[in-house]
DNA sequence: TCAAATCTTTACACACTTTTTAAGCGGTAT
DNA sequence: ATACCGCTTAAAAAGTGTGTAAAGATTTGA
């Protein structure tokens, strides 16, 4: 899904122009269809994270344009229609949609609406929180801490850093100057003796006892995280 | 969650009239309330699928009461009003509504939007509770205090936002601009400072001589309140 | 209007983090 | 062997972020 598109459907040139010049100085990215068939396709291959959608189409009629989103998506449609009546709304907003704005509109209100729906797609869309295991380390990368043997680390700032870039790559090798760009941002020469102390510091906290080897090294070239267990 | 009722939040006796009757006649349960106070309380008591709001409260905004169920419910609301200005349907739109009528209304109409509320429960529906527990710290997110051992903590309303905040995301960490962001609104580099001086007294406010660490420091990243007991 | 409470700012000490430096170790090639 | 090179490790030095207290500014409530 893309996050910041949105999907405008009008045929009327004007008003497209109202609505797309608006988002654009909002900091919406969009795309544009004139027909019911063009929505359908746009939403298909974009897939928009809200639908704006006339229902005045010159091809199909806009309530056969949300069934037909609606078959395979559950994505936000706002409609934005001239028809007023209270028998088009209760159409268009059981066949599927969610919203329902008559013109003429204000452009604030408009906004708003979009930011509603904004809400909604971050509230549901939230993932749980990505862990990541080897042997008897685990990352959490939400809770922003490592636990080796179930007790946490106590990390400093650019060893979690390390750590989790280690992680992110397991069982690749990463050359210093990958590690030192990654970490410091800024690559030079000299922050390769620092990196030798972070990673005997690191191997330190990581040696449990259970002498698991962790992180090996590549002569030359740079460290790598073993996968272990 | 009461998956068939509906709060319905109206001081004018007729209009709460029509609208119950309306619901009734459809097969929904309701309770009502007839103040701002009033709905708070009954939405953590009853815990409905659905508000229906208006804002013209005798006792509170209701863009205030809003912000009092959205601090822990993220139930649907559906906001009521006669005043149709585009600043009130943005602030109430903002502040955490999904809709928004303008009476005179059509009874059609609002059936319709409060099914397009209804087909939002079903495919989200994950439960949540109006009190947050923590080890001996406990938050009443609708009667907006917080209890340290069963004793009420006297907070200053910063502290209590912040320490929601925390609440919310137990087990994660966020950053110094995320909080300043979510508690004061914009965020702007020197605000770090006031954080480091709040939550230096949330913390002796929570060190309840039991030693329990609730928030963490992470040096260069921001706080996180740790899941005690 | 004043007093009380709350919030912001500032300054400083301190603890912690990071960098630098240097010594020691183990390979490899001359 | 010995000289070299890159790696580890320890410890000192430099640098930063954090907690705290206290003073100044702002808001709140009588």
């Amino acid at each position: 899904m893309n996050k910041d598109l949105i999907l405008v459907v009008e045929d009327d040139a004007s008003v497209r122009n109202l609505i797309t010049t608006t988002l654009k100085t909002n900091n919406y990215k969009y795309v544009t269809a004139d027909s019911g068939a063009g929505a359908i396709s746009a939403a298909a291959t974009h897939n928009p994270a809200i639908v704006l959608l006339d229902l005045g189409l010159p091809d199909i009629d806009g309530v056969q344009v949300i069934n037909q989103i609606r078959s395979w998506s559950s994505m936000p449609i706002v409609v934005v229609s001239a028809r007023g009546d209270d028998s088009d709304k209760i159409l268009a907003l059981d066949a599927g949609a969610d919203d329902y704005i008559t013109k003429p509109f204000s452009v604030a209100e408009l906004l708003a609406r979009i930011r509603v729906m904004q809400r909604r797609i971050n509230v549901s869309g939230q993932e749980e929180s990505p862990v990541f295991v080897n042997g008897a380390l685990t990352i959490d990368y939400a809770a922003g801490c490592a636990y080796l043997d179930g007790e946490e680390m106590r990390l400093t700032p650019i060893e979690y850093k390390l750590l989790c870039l280690l992680a992110h790559n397991v069982g690749k090798v990463l050359t210093h100057t990958y590690i030192t760009q990654k970490v410091w941002g800024s690559s030079w020469e000299n922050d390769i003796a620092s990196l030798r102390v972070f990673m005997a510091t690191l191997r330190k906290k990581l040696e449990n006892g259970s002498k698991q080897e962790f992180i090996q090294t590549h002569v030359g070239i740079g460290y790598r995280m073993n996968k272990v267990d």
